[in-house]
DNA sequence: CGTATTTGACCAGCGC
DNA sequence: GCGCTGGTCAAATACG
């Protein structure tokens, strides 16, 4: 798995908005007792065998995270408060807000439900929508968007500014593009070897181009989020020339609306992991400028030596997390993905043989994620979602 | 019929 | 200036 992180603020979604963590928290309520995955996916296949197959594997995909959440619903008050604790720690904070998320399954915050909340067109479940009073007039938010689109083609036609563009379409007002240049910095690309066509990442996407890249026989797919109204995010999907089976993800830009439950899900667990990446002594190998993060050299993660590396050409570093790499033999820690032994502290519990008890300790439901993770190369994406998330929490107290 | 995907065309950035 | 490349658009097409 390969994480490219190109800008110091690549939030994917900005959880330590205290709005944001009410969209989570609604959205776990909203959900809690369905069915798993259903009301979150929607059809992803295209008619061919393969995309069904997709479809099915991802419903399979979300029974060790669901069996995560309810295992979370029994977490003691002790440990609630431990959690507390974390969030003395600024770095700490996005474990945090997203465990929290995952544990608050009371419905405590309904009367806080944002009403932007509403604004999200593509949460599946209308008969939830209509119980709750939430109602969601998908046509109307569809001919809202052709609104904006046709306001924002009209801007750019009359409106030939001399902005800089970044790698976008001709078709796009001032305003937007002032958006995408500030939502559009963040890349994150994950590697991992699957055999579908794209990995599940608890998100909507929807395809708007493909082309043929230098150098590589395998077409590169463009993807778009489609969950929130106008969502910047983009993503790549090209398996790698060298090998095949390796299916590489490239997202880029913010999420401009809370995750799906699925994903919210997956980035629980993998926020460990990002956290992991993204503080302890990862500061001490690379440059130590806070702003703007500049990398001078390649770096190897602490304890990740196969799995994550950074580097960069400035001004943008780059994080790489390689999963698909074969781990040594033997390694009781091997968890097969090369999420050795900090992931595994982080998943198992403060190690304090090496003196380094600052990692996150998710408890005991974390022990199923952690089953997935070594069994679903998918989670790879959640991970790349995560490590944004904490990156962007981290500016100021982790360089990068 | 509405929505998603496909695919050729178009545009901007970049290197020469 | 020109050609190459990457990224996006949008009409055509497929699908449920």
């Amino acid at each position: 798995m390969e994480i490219e992180i190109l800008e110091e603020n690549p939030r994917i979604f900005p959880m330590e908005h205290e709005e944001n963590q009410k969209h989570v928290l609604k959205e776990m309520d909203f959900f809690q007792g369905s069915t798993c995955s259903k009301e979150v996916h929607t059809k992803h296949d295209d008619g061919d065998g393969d995309d069904e197959q997709i479809e099915k594997s991802t419903i399979e995909d979300e029974v060790p995270w669901k069996a995560s959440e309810d295992n979370n619903n029994q977490i003691t008050e002790d440990k609630i408060v431990k959690d507390d604790k974390m969030t003395q720690k600024h770095e700490m904070s996005q474990v945090l807000n997203l465990r929290q998320a995952t544990i608050n399954t009371n419905g405590d915050n309904q009367e806080e439900l944002n009403p932007n909340f509403l604004d999200h067109d593509n949460y599946s479940n209308d008969e939830h929508l209509n119980e709750s009073g939430a109602r969601d007039d998908h046509s109307s938010n569809m001919a809202h968007k052709k609104a904006i689109l046709l306001a924002a083609k009209k801007s750019i036609s009359s409106n030939n500014t001399n902005m800089a563009r970044v790698g976008m379409g001709a078709s796009m007002s001032k305003a937007k593009q002032s958006h995408e240049v500030t939502m559009r910095q963040a890349r994150v690309s994950v590697r991992a070897r699957s055999e579908a066509s794209m990995i599940s990442d608890g998100c909507q996407w929807r395809k708007y181009g493909q082309k043929m890249a230098k150098g590589n026989p395998c077409p590169r797919a463009y993807y778009r989020c489609t969950i929130g109204t106008s969502c910047p995010v983009r993503k790549q999907v090209q398996r790698c020339a060298e090998d095949r089976s390796i299916l590489i993800t490239t997202y880029e830009g913010q999420h401009n609306h809370p995750l799906p439950t699925a994903a919210i899900t997956m980035a629980a667990t993998t926020s460990a992991a990002a956290s992991m990446l993204t503080t302890g002594s990862m500061s001490n190998q690379v440059d130590g400028s806070m702003n703007p993060p500049v990398f001078s050299q390649t770096a190897t993660l602490p304890g990740l030596p196969s799995l994550a590396t950074i580097s960069a050409s400035a001004p943008f570093p780059t994080i790489t997390l390689d999963l698909t790499r074969p781990q040594p033999q033997g390694n009781p820690n091997n968890n097969g993905l090369g999420l050795v032994s900090p992931l595994q502290q982080i998943f198992t519990g403060p190690n304090k043989e090496n003196g380094n008890s600052n990692l996150p300790y998710l408890g005991e439901p974390v022990s199923v994620a952690r089953a997935a993770l070594a069994a679903d190369p998918t989670l790879a994406a959640a991970l790349a979602t995560a490590i944004s998330s904490m990156i962007s929490n981290n500016k100021g107290t982790v360089s990068m």
